[in-house]
DNA sequence: CCTGTCACG
DNA sequence: GACGTACGTGACAGGG
């Protein structure tokens, strides 16, 4: 039948119906392989429901999915950050598009995508079409970018809500009819999409505007009229980004079709088409359900091995390390590969010859496709013993080669149907990346773990194991012994390597069956997927990338600074009248208590007096030895962890300093930083700060760095919703002169440096849960002076005090505090007595701020690298709340403005904070000068 | 291996 | 009433 009038059109948004399906379920896996398919199910039974509820006397004639294709559209070509700050598709998700389209041609339902354009376009033009040719159309989605083109026998249907939208319904939402809907859109941009229109304006004045004057063009050409000088100068100054907006949101009417709508023509299932696809996806209720609708046969599903969660629990397999297998030959490997492939997962662990990834050599892989099915395949163990003079270098007998291994190995790690599980895959990737195969997709065991149970337990392989499987793993420190006469692993006889390296593999797949379902009950599956697990590929890329570091600039310092140390440990024994080593806080305590009679001398548990920095200071208005004491160790701490230890960590082949990011090391969702820690090189001190000149750009580029500014208070005014906070904050006000401005009465005009630092300290208190003792400390006030300015803050800021009883009461009942993000810090010990209590509570109030600012920067850095692709640029370090970059000179500008509209923009969609965040810009040859 | 100290956010 | 306190980290040196 030709598409004409009486005829109607039915075209469903495909994308929004897979994302709905997502996002609804928890993340099923096929019983038999444990393929995720929770979307292909939901996206199926959607379908379905749809083919059931439209076979009435008001059926569509003609219908389609329409799917977006491709990521890249003409609108990118537009607009570079288009869509830039959308999330990469979930892992699990990406390998189940193909399949929704296989669902949707078995139910025998047209199904339709074209590259370059979005399916919005595809559906845009096919609306114009049904309609010049006289039918109806009704677009299935809730897309708002859709609502332009209802009207005129086009109208939407919210297929979850079952509710229709017509000319009215766009007006509810927009203010305006369908034909200014864009017009809107473009003043009010659009957040999830990135599209910019005008700063300020959000729908209700696009509207009222829009209305005003009848439409975008007559509204900007006649901008100067607009009362609000606010509102018309935005309007005269944007009118370009507004113009370009519109552009965006404009759906393409005339996208170029290789079908027409007749071939869209509805057709009836084929029951053998669709009733074999179903089983095959494991389908057994959908399958019942459709067979009986079409009075077809349901094929019989047959039931699996119980692999997950109707079966032995992984903990309850007893391990047998005898029955680990050794893979030497290809032949050995190639069942292996069959079962993987078979299954669509694998447990992946590598044995190295060190724990640096990026200098120890790869020397076995083991894999795990089912608990107590494991293998281990030896690649480079040597024969003889370390100290064999003759034998030591010579490779071990029965092994498969080095390169035909990985040759057989690098499509399974790469293919993206199967999922590679790791424990702590980061430095697994590492490895293998330097071998040039890019292991994706993955789970990492550890990061699950530390998605469920940060703040409960560390997060290593023998804690869980232990505490997740009541199993203890084989230890290591027996095979590679320690000390002097420790040996690395490929010198660890195959034999013994076997049990060790297999059950590795076999601990990981059993914590991953174990944890998979637990994510989504602890309801922190999309932490896991969106701050954690998206982590690792971006910090393997910079922490490969390393950053430059100039040797000779440390070794100067380094001298320097051991002559300033001779000079001041002579004048120190002078004054002491004595010689002892001046690093001893023992020796030192001695001497200033005991020997010079000092007064004020406390022991701590050891006995030993204390000579913390305070004490010094306080020590040094009665004598000159202390000064000088504080003054060595500034030194000495600068020559020891820094200028002398940092040239150590100069990879020998890159030159760069490569430092190893712990995702799960600290509590609140922070990174940590090691071998070398970069997150704590000197700035505070002149002296100190002269280190960074050591960090430098290679020729021809520069170091850019991007920092929030003060995130944590921005945060802290938008979690205790402090109006007083918040407008500072909107006004671009120096926040701390603010804060005592309002505490102290003090006009900002007025304002000393003294009374800024102290409000200064004590908003940080605030956000460290403060106490009268700790800003008593840090103020070098009486406790009593402290007690008043706390009280002076709460009475001004009573919203801080109702946040901090709040979250303790949330953290009473529930043992976890959360942030903004749903990402869970526990709190074991809140409800415990005595001293652990306060540490308890004030680490409950500091965890949500704290943790909120660390997922809004993973947040960016997971988006950075599709946003500045292209720039020849690269991502280097994370210093907590801020971001180093190494770029060609040329493109620094380019690179500061794309990467602090995602920095800035890193919260939304998901949380639109009520304050601005702010990031600050700096560039220049090395990081004392891009600060 | 633990403790004290001190570098960072 | 006493206790011990700002939050989160990592590296180094000394000392048992």
């Amino acid at each position: 039948m030709a598409f004409g009038k009486g005829c109607h059109l039915h075209l469903i948004d495909g994308s929004a119906f897979i994302f709905r399906a997502y996002h609804a379920l928890p993340p099923l896996t096929r019983k038999s392989d444990g393929l995720p398919i929770g979307a292909v199910a939901g996206f199926c039974n959607m379908i379905f429901r749809y083919v059931e509820d439209n076979a009435g006397p008001d059926a569509p004639t003609h219908v389609a999915v329409i799917f977006d294709k491709g990521s890249h559209t003409f609108r990118n070509d537009l607009y570079d950050q288009y869509k830039a700050n959308r999330d990469a598709m979930p892992e699990d998700l990406r390998p189940q598009i193909p399949l929704t389209r296989r669902a949707t041609e078995a139910f025998n339902i047209a199904c339709k995508e074209l590259a370059g354009y979005e399916a919005d376009d595809m559906i845009a033009t096919l609306a114009r079409q049904a309609r010049e040719a006289g039918g109806n159309v009704t677009i299935i989605s809730s897309d708002k970018d859709l609502m332009q083109l209802v009207g005129d026998g086009v109208e939407m249907l919210d297929a979850m809500k079952n509710r229709r939208i017509d000319r009215e319904g766009v007006f509810e939402k927009f203010g305006v009819y369908p034909e200014r809907v864009v017009d809107v859109q473009a003043l009010a941009g659009d957040s999830v999409d990135n599209v910019p229109g005008a700063p300020g304006i959000g729908i209700k004045t696009a509207a009222l505007l829009i209305n005003e004057f009848g439409s975008l063009e007559e509204l900007l050409d006649r901008a100067e009229e607009i009362k609000q000088p606010k509102r018309r100068q935005t309007l005269i100054e944007k009118r370009e980004q507004i113009e370009m907006s519109k552009r965006l949101v404009l759906l393409d009417e005339n996208t170029p079709l290789d079908f027409t709508i007749d071939d869209l023509e509805v057709q009836d299932p084929d029951p053998d088409v669709l009733m074999p696809f179903l089983a095959e996806m494991e389908f057994r209720t959908l399958t019942k359900r459709v067979a009986d609708r079409f009075g077809a046969e349901a094929p019989v599903i047959e039931e699996p091995k119980p692999v997950v969660e109707d079966g032995p629990s992984p903990a309850d397999i007893p391990f047998e390390p005898e029955t680990y297998a050794c893979v030497r030959s290809a032949d050995d490997l190639a069942p292996w590969i069959d079962q993987i492939l078979e299954r669509g997962y694998v447990a992946v662990d590598t044995e190295t010859t060190g724990l640096n990834d990026m200098t120890a050599e790869l020397v076995g892989i083991s894999l795990c496709v089912e608990p107590g099915q494991a293998c281990y395949i030896p690649l480079a163990h040597r024969a003889g013993a370390a100290d064999d003079l003759f034998g030591d270098d010579a490779r071990a007998e029965g092994q498969m080669g080095f390169d035909q291994a990985l040759e057989i190995l690098k499509p399974i790690l790469e293919d993206e149907a199967i999922l590679k599980i790791g424990q702590n895959m980061k430095y697994d990737a590492k490895i293998f990346a330097r071998l040039n195969i890019d292991v994706a997709p993955i789970d990492d065991t550890m990061l699950m773990s530390y998605a469920m149970h940060a703040g409960l337990h560390g997060h290593g392989m023998d804690i869980l194991s232990e505490r997740y499987l009541g199993h203890t793993p084989i230890p290591i420190k027996p095979l590679l012994g320690s000390g002097k006469s420790a040996i690395t692993f490929d010198r660890v006889p195959i034999d013994e390597a076997v049990r060790y390296a297999a059950e590795d593999a076999d601990i990981t797949l059993r914590l991953w069956q174990l944890f998979k379902p637990q994510l989504h009950r602890a309801q922190v599956t999309r932490v896991y997927e969106r701050l954690e697990r998206p982590m690792v590929p971006v910090l393997t890329r910079m922490e490969r990338a390393g950053v430059k570091v100039d040797r000779d600039t440390l070794s100067r310092m380094s001298g320097a600074f051991a002559q300033k140390m001779a000079q001041l440990e002579e004048e120190i024994h002078e004054l002491a009248g004595r010689k002892f080593n001046v690093g001893s806080p023992k020796q030192l305590g001695e001497i200033l208590f005991d020997e010079m009679g000092l007064e004020g001398g406390k022991r701590g548990k050891t006995g030993a007096y204390a000579t913390g920095a305070d004490v010094l200071e306080d020590l040094a208005t009665l004598h000159d030895l202390p000064g000088r004491v504080l003054d060595w160790r500034q030194i000495s701490k600068l020559k020891s962890t820094y200028t002398d230890a940092l040239q150590t960590h100069i990879h020998p082949e890159t030159g760069r300093v490569h430092t190893c990011y712990s995702i799960a090391g600290a509590s609140t969702g922070r990174l940590a930083s090691t071998d070398p820690n970069l997150q704590n090189i000197p700035i505070r001190t002149e002296e100190g700060r002269r280190i960074r000149e050591a960090f430098v750009a290679e020729p021809g580029k520069t170091l850019v760095s991007l920092d929030y500014s003060q995130i944590e208070l921005r945060i802290l005014a938008h979690i205790a919703d402090i109006d007083a906070l918040k407008e500072a904050f909107r006004e671009g006000q120096d926040i701390h002169a603010a804060t005592a401005s309002e505490m102290f009465n003090v006009p900002l005009e007025e304002m000393t440096p003294d009374i800024r630092r102290q409000a200064k300290a004590i908003n940080f208190g605030v956000i460290y849960g403060i106490s009268a003792f700790g800003l008593a400390r840090n103020l070098r006030i009486p406790r009593e002076e402290a007690k008043g300015f706390i009280d002076r803050y709460f009475e001004r800021f009573p919203g801080i005090r109702d946040y901090m009883d709040a979250t303790k009461s949330f953290a009473k009942e529930h043992d976890y505090v959360e942030t903004l993000f749903g990402r869970r810090i526990h709190t074991p010990e809140i409800n415990a007595r005595g001293p652990r209590a306060g540490f308890a509570q004030r680490a409950a109030i500091n965890a949500p701020i704290q943790g909120t600012a660390a997922d809004i920067i993973r947040r960016a850095m997971i988006r950075m690298e599709r946003a500045i692709e292209g720039l020849p640029a690269t991502m280097l370090l994370q210093v907590h709340d801020e971001l180093l970059f190494e770029v060609d000179e040329g493109a620094a500008e380019d690179l500061i403005s794309r990467a602090r509209e995602v920095m800035e923009g890193a919260a939304e969609p998901v949380v639109k904070l009520d304050v601005p965040i702010i990031v600050d810009a700096g560039q220049g040859a090395n990081w004392a000068e891009a600060h």
